[in-house]
DNA sequence: TCCTTTGTTGAATGATTGTTCAACTGGTGA
DNA sequence: TCACCAGTTGAACAATCATTCAACAAAGGA
């Protein structure tokens, strides 16, 4: 449940449409849903990032071949994957010494696209 | 255009399956739009600002109503809208004293509900 | 004109974050 | 068993970012 209004005194202003913002605050969601999608859009919020799952998006590749293909050290990637991998955005495999990275769904995609279709325009 | 793959040599590793890197980086875009979507997407990556969002997607609100919505200052409110509006995820419109906002496009919405589908399940 | 209020702006500060480095794990083949 | 390579991890550092504070602009009412 959302706090309420009164709970605010730091706020350094008078509510200017009491109605309108009462109406509003009967609709928002739990302060920790903000967190979580805070917390899940970041990870699109990096150039090396968005550019990783933009390439796991086209073809499933190992550590290695991410770090070749970005231009990074094997270490940031993998970190970034671990990241990744925290929010459910990949999975892996591992098979000998390799493991495998692809995106976990296909949220991912649509996610990009979305963005791709709003800097387009 | 991509840049060639050869003109990384700071990658602490070798390409393991060099037919798959190449094929993938063949697709991949150009480094600036990777940044244009990472800098689109990490305004949603704070938590202010996406309930920020989340709240003008119910209803258009001057800068006053917001911070008290939100229990934050005028100047944080508008800092952060100022943002949202250079990257034309937010329009608005002056009355007299009052400044009310509201979303660009329905991109944001969409956006958000992706993200609100991830997180749920 | 003066005062009040809404809203914006720039600088400063504390917190967060991405990358690197070095050490380590685990699987493979000799 | 040993050496090698892929991958992970934690600490450290530089860079980025969100908020606050103070000053300012812009509009309305007295």
């Amino acid at each position: 449940m959302a706090e309420d209004i009164t709970m605010h005194p730091e706020c350094d202003c008078d509510m200017i449409h009491e109605d309108v913002v009462r109406r509003v605050q009967g609709k928002l969601l739990d302060k920790d849903t903000y967190i979580e999608l805070a917390t899940l859009f970041k990870l699109f919020g990096d150039a090396t990032r968005v550019q990783l799952l933009h390439a796991l998006e086209q073809h499933e590749m190992c550590v290695c071949d991410l770090a070749a293909l970005l231009g990074v050290t094997k270490s940031a990637i993998s970190h970034q994957l671990k990241s990744l991998r925290i929010a459910r955005l990949v999975k892996y495999r591992r098979d000998g010494q390799n493991v495998y990275y692809s995106l976990a769904d296909d949220h991912v995609q649509r996610i990009l696209d979305l963005g791709y279709d709003h800097i387009s325009e």
